[in-house]
DNA sequence: TAGATTGTTAATCGATTAACAATC
DNA sequence: TAGATTGTTAATCGATTAACAATC
């Protein structure tokens, strides 16, 4: 396994660094130091460089020139290249909902040479039509569309309660990643990187640190109809 | 501040844990242990009881009976209370873009109290239509939208350039919390949460872990020297 | 050279896990 | 009582940050 001891973290911000230094090579900035990336990031300059110490074991170690800093086109490749930006990835949506379409049409992803190779789902209703230039097959042929596209990542729009197994039928079928939008947390056989998006999760973290807004004694409201109207 | 030695990971978990509690709790379970609890959330026991030493000082110390476990119904209240999920939460989504959209129409945000009381957007095209039983409005009139709604949490799917600025006229207008589409890491006063959500990095971070494709031959991962050194 | 900034080692911080006495 | 499981303290692990010699 590739990188295996880089951390997630580590990896995760090299993508971020990537982003920003493109930006730069844009504006043909020529070189920055770890404390400017580091602002950009908003992270610590030891962080950076710490960051970029993972890449050496990798021979993508170029670096920087001490008293001067970092030529950006040259990070940039050398960054590009060890996260793989350029590889053409092969995804499998699960679950054409709400979330999943949306995810379908997300430019960002195309952006970044993510495929959307195939689509699945489990409403009648929407097989066979054809969305994001591909026909969304039956949930049920997961298997097969999985071989056929050599779709290697999966993201997951399932409701909960099916997402562990077709997590499984994923992994059988030969996907190596799942992005699984589902609030579960899969059990996967090692070897098969997941990643988990908890969007109602992420915004009950928020509430909790906003605080009670009125702690007791205020009239409960009949969450249905609040007059959610915005004036104009 | 509430809370605010709860680190984010225990937060977060105790979401996870009062959905599978109410799961139990529908089921008419009537004591869990922390080793279940912990199988169910994908972590380990200790962590569970670690977490909820964490509510003491709270004064929702209830907790589990050795020997026994825990109460379903009472643990499913203490840990709902702190978290405060039943408090009704007031949402203004900024961005009415794809993302955004299908956001506004997530039911998982609904079913968590969770309301959308406003929508801004910077197309003129959208002004004026109604969604999720909102009217979306200028992002120019931010300002008096957040306030005349009293939206507490932002939900920010602005392009990566103009996010932090977008940010700032939320956190000016009131906003005590920002949940970041936007792939740029936000800078904003202390006192304001956030969390970012960037989806290109997970998928960039899955197909890194996934590895090139192609290629074989990475450094070997056994421990110490790295012996095939593969030529540049 | 003097000033700036790297790459790396060591110190710190925080979160996870193991261990175990308390106790139902 | 014997077995199970809690709540908490201590040990471990890993990631972040500070510090600094190397060096452009």
């Amino acid at each position: 396994m590739p990188g295996y001891d880089v951390p997630d973290e580590t990896v995760g911000r090299i993508v971020a660094y990537i982003d920003y230094l493109e930006q730069l090579a844009a504006r043909n900035v020529a070189t920055i130091s770890s404390q400017a990336l580091a602002e950009a990031a908003g992270v610590n300059a030891a962080q950076v460089r710490k960051d970029f110490s993972y890449l050496v074991p990798f021979r993508l170690g170029y670096f920087g020139t001490p008293g001067v800093g970092y030529e950006v086109k040259r990070l940039l490749f050398h960054l590009t290249q060890f996260v793989g930006v350029t590889q053409e990835r092969r995804v499998i949506l699960v679950g054409y909902g709400q979330l999943g379409s949306a995810l379908a049409r997300y430019r960002g992803f195309v952006a970044r040479n993510f495929n959307i190779v195939a689509i699945v789902d489990s409403d009648p209703g929407k097989i066979g039509k054809r969305a994001n230039n591909v026909v969304i097959a039956h949930v049920d042929a997961l298997d097969e569309v999985v071989k056929e596209t050599k779709a290697e990542i999966a993201i997951l729009t399932t409701p909960a309660a099916s997402a562990q197994a077709t997590a499984e039928r994923l992994v059988a079928a030969g996907v190596k990643a799942i992005l699984n939008f589902a609030p579960v947390a899969l059990s996967l056989p090692e070897g098969v990187a997941a990643r988990q998006v908890d969007l109602s999760r992420e915004l009950q973290l928020l509430a909790f640190r906003v605080g009670r807004p009125s702690e007791e004694g205020e009239p409960a409201k009949s969450q249905g109809a609040t007059s959610g109207r915005v004036s104009e």
